[in-house]
DNA sequence: AATAAAACATGACAAATGTAATGTTTCCAA
DNA sequence: TTGGAAACATTACATTTGTCATGTTTTATT
């Protein structure tokens, strides 16, 4: 969910530094896989930040201090033309990391912006101390080896989606994958936990506002889903695949 | 270049295993990394072919055993959509990495095709090897994570192009890109070296063939390229750059 | 509850790109 | 050198998607 705990208006200070490990932290493969007295090291070196609605972790051409990990929450990776058209490149969800890429090297900057979707808690590092980290620790910097060929299989999927496919197909597959990397059980349905609007999903399949409107409209029309932003539902999952791919 | 040099019909058993350090690998930037005792271990672990036209390194589906790096000629990385239509994502050169990701940990398939440009020489190694190697060489290891890391923010760069400009914007896109990589300058402007017909372009950027070629032949008429295929000249870079930023 | 802002929706029209059919040129291998 | 394949080319037309304009509904905030 998009939404954290109900709590009061102000926030209270970010839970953990309790004695007890923080609510959260065994969804974060590569903290798992580093010994409990590691981990603990890498814990005390980083830093557990809270964002919300209308903020920016950062933003693209801004230098690349940090190493992130999503703790709780949904992150959106975008990036923009030089027209202002805007695309999302992926939803980053917890235990994702990000800048643990190429983008940590030698002073370069964030190719894209990295914005909350909701709140969002995010745990952050020093580039530095997380390349030491990496370098004593194979098992480790395996594991980011692994999460980056993910990544870049992941990335060249979408690239080849956005390559052949039409927009429709683009839409379902995208419904399809969210169903299945976020979606929750219901009566009616598998709904999608991170609130997506029309613009939204528009900007994540590279098409225009109306476009996904238009496409939603005939989707709800064949029940195929329902709802809207927040309360997104695939009705048919099996169809959606199907369509994606055909 | 995609052509080798010369040489009489029926090509002669590879070059290298002579006594002196075989040409081209100082190419390679993860080798150049190792200490002289690591890399020849590493050498010694590694087998080079030589692929020619018509011929696949690895086709989508199939099992992945072996690490590879490119080490003369260009290889072009494919995935196809159901309905036959094909993509290519990457053009590989000299010095590449490609099976160095996720698509190599625990018996997965590969997840799109890799063929070669005219002749090419590819080393290889198994995946075990690799992976020990990468265990015992934090700087190899680190090297990937950069490798990877680059290619991903290719990857993504890539997808925004498709997902956000014309169909000509992203050819002129193409040809920058070829022009810078693979370039070589002569009198009348920049030869790329690799062969490319209308449709590997068309491929390239996620269009038709027809569609590629209208496009190229207003580029002809607006003294933007020449030639084609095996002699394509870029004639006016700068206006390129412009008209794929517009 | 009132109000403003965001999201959703729809229609008319324009532009970009695909499809199909067909012909010419270039390249390569017998 | 020559015949066949691949690459390049062009036309007419269909389809998809974008653009613009406008209006309604939903959601969030005071």
């Amino acid at each position: 969910m998009s939404k954290l705990p109900k709590k009061s208006p102000k926030q209270p200070p970010a839970e953990q530094s309790g004695s007890d490990v923080p609510v959260g932290l065994n969804q974060i493969p590569l903290l798992q896989i580093l010994s409990a007295q590691d981990r603990q090291k890498v814990l005390g070196e980083m830093t557990e930040t809270r964002y919300g609605k209308g903020q920016y972790i950062f933003r693209e051409g801004d230098p690349t201090e940090y190493f992130h990990i999503v703790k709780e929450g949904s992150v959106k990776c975008v990036k923009s033309s030089l027209d202002g058209k805007e695309c999302t490149l992926k939803v980053l969800m917890p235990g994702d990391l990000f800048c643990c890429d190429a983008s940590a090297f030698d002073g370069a900057s964030h190719p894209g912006t990295a914005q909350p979707m909701g709140d969002v808690s995010v745990l952050r590092m020093k580039n530095d101390a997380y390349f030491k980290m990496l370098r004593a620790n194979p098992d480790a910097a395996m594991e980011v080896i692994r999460y980056l060929g993910n990544r870049l299989n992941e990335a060249q999927e979408k690239a080849k989606v956005l390559a052949l496919d039409r927009a429709d197909q683009r839409l379902a597959a995208l419904l399809v994958n969210l169903a299945e990397r976020s979606g929750i059980k219901e009566p009616n349905g598998i709904r999608v936990s991170v609130r997506l609007t029309r613009q939204d999903m528009a900007n994540m399949v590279g098409v225009t506002t109306e476009t996904a409107i238009r496409i939603m409209a005939r989707f709800k029309k064949d029940r195929l889903v329902s709802g809207t932003a927040a309360r997104l539902v695939i009705r048919d999952l099996l169809k959606l695949k199907l369509l994606a791919s055909t």
